[in-house]
DNA sequence: TGAAAAAGGATAGTATACAAAAATAAATAT
DNA sequence: ATATTTATTTTTGTATACTATCCTTTTTCA
């Protein structure tokens, strides 16, 4: 594990703080550049983000909460790999809490939010066929907004932290690239939602989210890559 | 405040690491020994409990994730005063968390399960008649040990941080002294849960949790007391 | 006397130094 | 040559030192 010869020449122009450090980190995560189990050493990222180990560690004690890393006593910070069992359960939590989003949007939402969903969907659809690495992200946004607009502030923050392990899960399990979400499923709800149908927009968004679950089988190729060179990418 | 001054003089024989640190914070808190709006000064604490401010910061940052403490940069931390908003939103999600715990309870749960629940809120019982600071932290332990029965141990965990904000909110707007769970209430919950009387359940528990939503109405007296005595209770 | 400004003390934010543990490499023995 | 032990290096855990910010008190000037 030589990586400390390999460092690349891009000038580190910025000194970030640890905040951006953070949403450099858990982007990283959720588009899959870093891959569970990958290693996060404190050292390296600390160097790459202009930062001393002090906020590194704050940073990863942050992650870890969220459930995004796992870390190991002595052994330092990994990219999280959810067990099956917990992969269940994150499902079936999120679902929960989704269901009640639906609920509630059903009965408030309105012309302006449905225009913002769709702007969204289409955003979706140009990342999907452009095949960027947003896309992932993207498609777990959607979830989030959803969530932010029932305007329950806690909900919103917990269907967050959950749309996020389940793009850690899809990575693990999952099909290689495929992307968590079908567009249409998402173009279905919305449009479920403009009807004002409550059983229609609870029936589609059940039935995505189960489609979802579905697609964690198989196990993903796990080979060990240069982090920093990944980090490039997000330091901004 | 002149708190430097008036050190115990209570010697200081273990040295709990970060994680007993956490503990018993998270227990003063809960129990009402810190009230909403305390200062936590780093030094003080790590004093009291002989670890350096970098440990007690990294709790700290442990328990703001939690919602547990609001932490003002440059400012430090205090025990966190949730607004009424928060307070809202923090009762609606809990309902809809637990909701689905009874529902999946209902099914699955057996009489050795019957037997330590019924145990448990004996305890609440005597822990109330005696008056002791434990009553709070058993009733909302009574949830706790639902939600782990129901076997989702991410659902689990939120109900565990929902209830304990809870005893933040009811510190804070709810009568004085005014316990969070009626132990009757409790019991019914169990009666139906054992005669596998969904529908009851169901309506017990919810019934019950907007009783708990309803008893937040005053505001509590604030006066600063030391911390450090507090903390005096909470040392191992 | 009162308000604004400046000085002083206290507390949080960050980096670094050192200790402990783990991982890796080297050496020795069987 | 392989396995086991020892030495070296790397990496994490914790304390401490230093800096920046905030709060309080004192001083200065109107």
């Amino acid at each position: 594990m030589n990586e400390q010869t390999l460092t690349t020449a891009k000038k580190r122009q910025r000194i970030p703080s640890g905040n951006t450090m953070y949403e450099a980190l858990r982007r990283a995560i959720i588009e899959r550049a870093l891959r569970p189990g990958d290693k996060l050493p404190e050292d390296v990222i600390g160097d790459r983000f202009g930062v001393s180990r002090t906020i590194v560690r704050s940073v990863l004690g942050r992650l870890h909460g969220e459930g995004l890393i796992d870390l190991k006593p002595n052994r330092g910070a990994t990219v999280a790999q959810p067990t099956l069992e917990e992969a269940y359960d994150i499902f079936e939590t999120r679902r929960s809490l989704e269901r009640d989003v639906v609920r509630r949007l059903v009965e408030k939402i309105t012309p302006a939010e449905i225009k913002k969903l769709k702007d969204h969907v289409a955003r979706e659809e140009t990342a999907r066929t452009q095949d960027s690495p947003d896309s992932i992200r993207l498609a777990g946004e959607f979830h989030i907004l959803l969530a932010e607009m029932a305007g329950n502030a806690v909900t919103a923050r917990y269907v967050n932290e959950l749309v996020s392990r389940c793009s850690l899960i899809l990575a693990l399990y999952g099909r290689p690239h495929s992307s968590d979400c079908a567009v249409n499923e998402h173009l279905e709800i919305v449009a479920a939602l403009q009807k004002g149908d409550s059983e229609k927009a609870f029936a589609v968004m059940d039935h995505h989210l189960e489609a979802v679950t579905e697609r964690a089988l198989l196990t993903s190729s796990n080979h060990q890559r240069d982090i920093r060179s990944i980090l490039d990418d997000y330091v901004k």
